[in-house]
DNA sequence: TCATGTCCATAGGCTGTTCCTATCGTGGGG
DNA sequence: CCCCACGATAGGAACAGCCTATGGACATGA
């Protein structure tokens, strides 16, 4: 049985004329009856009566019809459905990042995203790195920005760096503080305002005082992002943050920059070595570097260089 | 898209694996390969990532996924429904008789056809040959058994002669009457119960009668087979029966024959010409007439032959 | 590190199918 | 009585599907 073939029948079906069913599906009267020869062959019945000018349907074309019909339809169905992943129309990015991205970068991006792929369905996962590792590894996820490098690489992973951040001291509006670049060293006379464990900013933090030969003095700490820029403004401390979050967090905030060399992160796209990601995760990977587009190196998760992992058009 | 296509696409996706998909599919691996790409082209989406030992579904194809199961299990479902007709297990025969076969022929063959195919649902339609010819014409009837010649012939119907019936007449056994075989003319002086318009047999009697030169008598008029027989074995008068109707009648019933040359009518099977009646009807065809066949000989329904217009295998 | 095995992709040749054009056979209508 | 309409048939060209053989990439174990 061929979808031809039930084409084929459907057309004489509906015509009960051979020679104009045969120009409704744009093939010659023989080959039509051909095929409609071979499929009554087939299921061992024939499907029309052919009386001189009186082409009817039996009992057994009777009972194909409505089948076939359906068949017909659902190819038709199946072709769509595809076809609408394919064109974005709908689809799913299931999305991991940090926090300080999702208060940063993330909104801006996912809003021209969805402005172009209204169709499309956008999750996104709130954690830390190691935490999206996991779940990217788990294949929860499609896509995850991570801090590089990663606290568990490996090759199964492909990393993509998409962007440098800067990192900033920001305190109190109203509290005196210093005005000009300070150094990292200079925090270990500051009380600080921290973030709770699993922050990628926190490990950065204290990793960046120890390198200078001290353990950062927390006044409050376990926050989220918002509430640290809260405590911040209350006056409670300083905190080091990415400049761009600094940057929306408004005008009671003193943002003050850190002195070369300063303090940098690498934000990653990362995603499974193994398996191609969705269409619409591989669409949205795209409007991430085009909106923001500073840096493209290729690095595999575990520091090897992996070309070609680009994105597909 | 082919039904080849979605089969090895479901064995793919279902063992997630090529070479183990092609063995249960039986073909070769490179076969079932290709014919996955060339579906992957035609929807325009990959459908599985094959990363190194670690095939699966992509969005596109989990998508297809389930449609394509209930295409194959449509395909399925239209060969099955087809091929229950072919069997005999499922169907239909709309046959059309006269009263008199109906109580007569009708129970023995039908009960030997419903004992062999129990599926095929039976519609009997009793009428007079007159109405039973126009719904044959107009499609109602696959089948019917006909009194011949034909009230209104054409060569839109064949008949097919099925059995001579010879006619007797039946009296009650309680009163007095002819012992040896009647001439029509003796009817002269009898009492007659007579079928409503529209029997066969009212015709045939009354035909005969006039052609002996004499009106008939009825005592009582109208009733159907049942009644007749039962207004004769209440002794209101006698009747004309087929034979095989007088023999069922039971012993309260005196049967006796016609002088030679008799009345007789011929019983033919008709059906339309321009179609080839439903198998199931053929069926029944075939037992009626080795269930009872003294006659075959074919006879068009205008009175010409057709020949060819047997039992299809 | 190298040999080996697994697994999917590719290449080339063969076969069967599908399609075409041309033609036939048969009823029905002018 | 001839012609027309319509489906069936015939024969040949183009194509698709399948096969075997082989390639290439990765994983495994000595």
């Amino acid at each position: 049985m061929q979808f031809q073939q039930l084409v084929y029948f459907v057309a004489v079906a509906e015509t009960l004329h051979f020679t104009r069913a045969a120009e409704r599906v744009h093939v010659s009267q023989p080959s039509l009856s051909q095929q409609i020869r071979a499929l009554e062959k087939e299921l061992g019945a024939e499907l029309f009566g052919r009386a001189r000018g009186n082409v009817a349907l039996t009992d057994a074309g009777e009972a194909l019809l409505p089948t076939a019909r359906r068949i017909l339809a659902d190819a038709e169905t199946a072709r769509h459905e595809v076809q609408e992943l394919v064109q974005l129309r709908r689809g799913r990015v299931r999305l991991g990042a940090p926090p300080s991205l999702c208060t940063g970068l993330l909104p801006e991006v996912l809003r021209a995203f969805h402005d172009q792929h209204p169709g499309i369905e956008l999750l996104i996962e709130e954690s830390g790195s190691h935490d999206l590792v996991r779940e990217l590894a788990r294949g929860a996820l499609d896509f995850a920005l991570v801090v590089l490098p990663l606290p568990t690489p490996s090759p199964a992973l492909t990393t993509v760096e998409l962007l440098h951040e800067d990192l900033v001291v920001v305190s109190s509006a109203a509290a005196p503080g210093p005005r000009r670049p300070v150094r990292i060293s200079d925090l270990r006379h500051e009380q600080l305002v921290m973030f709770r464990h699993g922050y990628d900013l926190r490990e950065l933090t204290v990793a960046a005082c120890r390198a200078e030969g001290f353990e950062p003095v927390f006044t409050v700490e376990g926050g989220e992002m918002d509430a640290v820029l809260g405590f911040v403004r209350a006056g409670l401390g300083v905190a080091v943050v990415p400049s761009m979050v600094a940057e929306q967090a408004g005008r009671d905030l003193r943002v003050t920059p850190l002195a070369p060399p300063g303090l940098r992160r690498t934000i990653a796209l990362a995603h499974r070595s193994d398996v191609a990601p969705p269409r619409a995760a591989r669409e949205l990977q795209r409007v991430l570097f085009s909106t923001r587009a500073p840096s493209r190196t290729d690095r595999a998760g575990g520091g090897r260089t992996a070309g070609g992992v680009g994105i597909r058009a």
